[in-house]
DNA sequence: TGCACTATGCGATCCTGTTCGCATGACGAG
DNA sequence: CTCGTCATGCGAACAGGATCGCATAGTGCA
């Protein structure tokens, strides 16, 4: 059912390319797999995730907790793909929805409201990816820190035709500056999910940041640049 | 030996004034929290904080792992502990070296430099504040969060200063480029705890990020501010 | 039909952070 | 001396994520 271009990245399916026909077993574990996934999106949702147990999702997902991991790595995985999912769909929002003519602050800021619509949803996601990635060699802290890179570089890229289009200064690291956007976002989440601003709080909090960086990257006319 | 000033953040014994005098317990009370944080110590740096289990550190500490919980309140406080320490110790040093009539770019450099000599010293650290601060409501969070603050807090006094001297632009908000600042140093540090780049990888993007973000707050003669 | 292979599932088990109830022993009050 | 109080310590137990070895059952091949 679900879309046959992505690898779409189960453990055991994803190791190999089959080597024999399609077995009447793949598909009872695809269907498996997609009601541990819906198991486990209900149960996060209802209680949250730490207090998911995986006995709890297997058991709605009508099996044992150990067979879970014959299609997920760790139960943080699991919920990295409802982010990885929900990341690939806000990209694809902006994507159609971006004006590539409009101004580059403009376009950031339609970008981040995305981003923020997207994990303000649900706490557990900013709270659970960075967890993740606290996890230095595990398989989660990888995948998140591979999302990470591409909404960098998607930043990049509208800061790099902003340059193009001289609406951004010339002399400014593209790159340093998309990084900069990025963690930004990332970091300043992070009194939010501890409950100590709300979502609105945070998107403010992110915006005058945002702000306070776009006032270097503008193009405007200056003596020099580098002054210290 | 401890400094009397602070009060020394045990579990049970911040919990309230004593009322009897100094028993001959609370002796051997703070006896057993040094020899605990001394073990766990040297245990986080042997083999990492993950690897160290808690009845590892009780044995080394000539006690049942239980018995830890009489002092403190989760093992993350113990590896907390030591941050905050080297913390106040980083925050001192910087007061001490700094020169308030420094540029404020270099003065700023000078406070990332020694909090990046820090957290350079061991992974663990950058590893194990961040994951705590994915555990809202633990104590351990705030005890995080707190630190955040003060370092926000320096950083904004830095900058403020910079702007009474005119040293930055007027208009800038402060506590906005003070936060910005912190977000980046501590967001780019996550590729560094995964092994994606070194050290010194990780501190020339902060650095770069950095100046990215002084490129708006410099003080120089500019049309408006707010453009488009 | 029999055999090798392998994806899926299960229950037992492990590991480790944390909690619980009880024991010990130091102290002050009567 | 005795009793109540309380900080400390202990071992048992719990909880939940993860691992292991075994069973089941499709599939292809001879």
């Amino acid at each position: 059912m679900t879309s046959p271009t992505p690898p779409e990245g189960g453990a055991a399916e994803r190791s190999r390319r089959p080597l024999r026909r399609d077995d009447g077993r793949l598909v009872r574990g695809r269907r498996s797999r997609a009601r541990i996934r819906a198991a486990a999106g209900e149960l996060f949702r209802e209680v949250g995730f730490d207090a998911a147990t995986l006995r709890a999702i297997g058991a709605r997902a009508g099996m044992g907790a150990s067979s879970i991991y014959r299609h997920v790595r760790s139960k943080e995985e699991l919920l990295v793909f409802d982010l990885r999912d929900r990341q690939e769909e806000a990209w694809q929002r902006f994507r159609r929805e971006d004006d590539k003519r409009a101004p580059t602050r403009e376009r950031v800021r339609k970008f981040l409201e995305a981003q923020h619509a997207l994990l303000a949803e649900d706490p557990d996601l900013t709270t659970i990816a960075l967890r993740a990635t606290t996890h230095p060699g595990a398989r989660v802290a990888r995948q998140v820190l591979a999302l990470h890179d591409r909404t960098i570089g998607l930043l990049f890229e509208v800061l790099q035709q902003g340059k193009m289009r001289r609406d951004l200064d010339r002399e400014v690291d593209a790159m340093a500056a998309a990084r900069a956007i990025f963690h930004v976002t990332t970091s300043a989440r992070i009194p939010w999910a501890n409950g100590l601003v709300d979502a609105e709080g945070c998107r403010i909090s992110i915006e005058s940041a945002v702000d306070v960086l776009f006032r270097g990257l503008l193009a405007q006319p200056r003596p020099t640049h580098n002054g210290v």
